[in-house]
DNA sequence: GTCTATATTTTGATAGAC
DNA sequence: GTCTATCAAAATATAGAC
């Protein structure tokens, strides 16, 4: 018994792994309604027949995406934590954030679709989840600025410009290589990115000194 | 034959308005291709063969609405010029962006969608006159850089910075809210959205007085 | 200009042989 | 576990009466 359902298991979780990885693609490229089945068998090898022997619906094989995505955030998200000076803890976030964004580009558009379309498979736990990290954070900042470290802002729009510009990159590709004068974005233009967010917010923020 | 074509025109100009209009609301929420005709009739009022009557493929009416959208742009974006103070400047034209995005949600995140999507139906035109209005901007704020009233700062990941953080509200409106910790954003917090990123941004980039 | 009816194609999903 | 064949529903688009 279990000498025959390793190598079943095995193929069971690689396949399972291709559709995700394909209706990833597919998914951020025409959103959920404009996703069809076919197309992810296709770019998955598969017959479509095959795709609902893994996955019982449409619906399944998103929210399964959206869970896998959202638990591959906090790690990217773990550098704003009183313990660090503000300065340095803001440029590793933003470091941290661009290169998520820019290694996981269809996962990151995929959930700016979820969200333009209304956020519609993002579940409460999921919703409170983000709530909680983001209240976090703001806590984090509000005891920087209570120690007279950064200059007084309110934490919730700062991290919401955090949030636009580092996703901007990934998200509208076509419009940021457009605004940069170039064909294709590449991992200098996601450095000078990084730069030049850090050091506007930082000066922005911090004491002078 | 005046008398007769002038009512006829009005009604047909009416409809052509009035599908456009329902047509923004849907290709927001669904993108192009989760965009089905019958849809578009219904909220439209009208039987989706007089959709047909009017417009001659779903592909038309979404390139109407994206040529519709691009124009309605340059009134907002033209405080960026030589003449004025830059602080002045980046003020206006940061409120008038939000401004925008907040009136204009659905034709916001139209276009958001059609750039995640991979601005399969923005024409070169269209890419061509957005590269050089912002060459153009990109030339007032190298301006006021050399006459040292700006620290020197990247132009491009500059306008990159404003166009995320002020499109973001309106785009992604359930993430900004609840990282808000509201349930709907108002118009109080697309100011204290202004005022943040004009203040943060400013600071960053104004020479020490 | 309007709208019912319909042709044609495509879609999500399943049955059932291997 | 795999895959061909197929169904029922829904989609785009058009014909043609009013």
């Amino acid at each position: 018994m279990a000498k025959a359902r390793d190598p079943e298991e095995r193929i069971s979780a690689r396949n399972r792994r291709i559709i995700i990885k394909a209706g990833i693609e597919i998914f951020a490229r025409k959103g959920f309604d404009g996703t069809r089945i076919a197309e992810i068998a296709e770019a998955s090898g598969l017959p479509k027949a095959n795709v609902y022997y893994y996955f019982s619906s449409k619906e399944e094989i998103y929210t399964a995406i959206i869970a896998h995505l959202i638990a591959g955030w906090d790690d990217a998200l773990k550098y704003i934590s009183p313990e660090r000076e503000p300065a340095e803890a803001f440029r590793l976030y933003i470091k941290a954030k661009l290169d998520y964004a820019r290694r996981n580009g269809a996962e990151s558009r995929l959930f700016a679709s979820e969200i333009i379309q209304g956020a519609r498979f993002l579940t409460k736990k999921d919703r409170d989840h983000m709530r909680r990290v983001t209240d976090v954070h703001v806590g984090v900042v509000e005891g920087w600025i209570a120690a007279g470290k950064l200059l007084p802002v309110d934490p919730r729009h700062l991290f919401i410009m955090l949030w636009a510009s580092t996703q901007f990159y990934a998200e509208f590709e076509p419009v940021a290589a457009d605004g940069l004068r170039k064909t294709r974005l590449k991992i200098e233009d996601y450095d000078k990115a990084a730069a030049t967010i850090s050091e506007t917010i930082l000066k922005g923020i911090l004491p002078a000194s």
